[in-house]
DNA sequence: TGTATAGTTGCATGATTCTTTAAGTATTAA
DNA sequence: TTAATACTTAAAGAATCATGCAACTATACA
């Protein structure tokens, strides 16, 4: 059995966990962008269509599906679709207790170096 | 005053706050390569010499340097220098507990799907 | 069947990031 | 002051990522 993540190659025989660090590290690339960043805020607070994701975030409806199509290759987030709209959701809630302890030190850091946060 | 991070201009007067979430995107590109996943793992148990990081995560002295001065850069990290070394530290626990969060998330979502973690 | 709505995908190309190499700085000790 | 250790930095080429545009698919409904 394999798992190809971007270009990482895992074989369950050298035993995956070792491997889990790159797999965590592409995952990561998720939160790299103030899009998906913001995606995931938003799916937080429960399922919302590409639409509405699309209107409320000020970009085009192709670039939020770029967006979600790669959060969905890393399992950050499943879906769902109804008619003709897709509902996104986050796939683990600790995806979101994750985000919000960084965004957190984050914050401490900066009131530390006093910018107004 | 004024905060310059990436290519991200913040000003006070603009309101900070509704660009945190740029600097928290560009603060995660952190957690995005291997190596500093790696690097704060090591870290979240005490401070470590660039060379003590670099023979045990088997990258040149260089690019340790470089890696590391990305994540001082984005305050994920801070240093002291004894003599000829130099012992870098997290620079927030709660970036540790993030990064732990999410793994944990990851790991469960893995094995949902049945991979070996 | 035809049309509209909602979303996805492929492709190009410009921006960013990664790694290596070579040269530079800081500290200590002979 | 010279040499060695420990680390930093600059520059360059390769790899990766992001965005817009155009074309495509899926569903609903007239």
């Amino acid at each position: 059995m394999k798992i190809v993540v971007k270009e990482v190659e895992l074989r369950e025989s050298d035993g995956v966990s070792s491997d889990l660090v790159a797999l965590h590290a592409a995952f990561c690339t998720i939160f790299s962008s103030p899009v998906r960043l913001q995606i995931m805020d938003m799916l937080g607070s429960g399922e919302k269509s590409v639409g509405a994701l699309a209107e409320q975030l000020k970009v085009s409806m192709a670039n939020m599906s770029q967006h979600l199509r790669l959060m969905r290759n890393q399992g950050a987030v499943s879906f769902r679709r109804q008619g003709k709209t897709v509902y996104y959701r986050v796939a683990n809630q600790k995806f979101i207790e994750g985000i919000v302890k960084v965004r957190e030190g984050l914050i401490e850091e900066l009131r530390k170096k006093g910018e107004v946060v």
